[in-house]
DNA sequence: TTCACTGCAAATCATTTGCAAGGCC
DNA sequence: GGCCTTGCAAATGATTTGCAGTGAA
């Protein structure tokens, strides 16, 4: 799908701003920060300013388009990918990763609690950081 | 156990601001914030200062004293809780709820990673946030 | 044309840090 | 006494916001 199909099937208005930020997600599934897609789009030659990126990111949250992944402090990370997984972060190199789940933990939710989204995040270790 | 035992098992040093926080954390359970924990001491008249509770809930989590929720953006969250379980937090009222973990999910960690921390966080509504 | 969106720079907010003074071992 | 910790205030870094100009419908 395009980026700007995408936004279409978000109800989402385009600009190109957004479609560029869009196809950037798209293609590097990295789960990047704002500053990262901010840079990398600067590296393509885009003009966006860093503002527009972060509020971009929000926006496209808002509606739902990305889903924020709050792995590591100080900073919030976007992912574009549709299909549920968690996330795996090296506690020594930060190198994150997408792990699949196999099958879904059963939580005992309280008395009238509803739940519309579950993120898993696994810290460890990563093949590189192992400790010999 | 007291605050000051507290400290010892987990070899940190003791200061009176150190127990004061302990002694704050393990007397509500919610999951504050390190503003939270600062206004609160200061609620009880501590003279402690902000940058203290800030260094001190830090130095408490890299001694596993205390785990760091990420749960909501922007901000830290701190659990003196020592049994593993997982986070509610309302996607309406920002209330955060334990849960307890049944049974875990089973993960496909990729070939070389070991895991050391697995958290899972749920959104959704609470009973007071719930659809009419 | 109209109104939402962008760009810039300034503002904000959580958190960290430098440094001098104080307290624990 | 030596060293670690505190307190204050200033610094930092991510993110947000105000406002004027620009672009999409």
């Amino acid at each position: 799908m395009s980026a700007r199909e995408y936004l279409q099937q978000h109800k989402i208005q385009y600009t190109i701003e957004r479609e560029e930020v869009v196809t950037y997600l798209m293609e590097n599934l990295t789960h990047p920060t704002a500053d990262e897609v901010y840079r990398g789009l600067k590296l393509m030659d885009s003009s966006v300013s860093r503002a527009t990126v972060f509020n971009t990111l929000k926006t496209l949250a808002e509606h739902h388009a990305v889903s924020t992944l709050l792995i590591e402090e100080g900073v919030i990370r976007y992912d574009i990918s549709t299909k549920p997984h968690a996330h795996f972060r090296c506690s020594r190199c930060g190198r994150i990763a997408d792990v699949v789940v196999n099958s879904n933990a059963s939580f005992c939710l309280p008395e009238g609690y509803s739940a519309c989204n579950i993120s898993y995040v696994i810290v460890g270790r990563c093949p590189e950081c192992q400790e010999k």
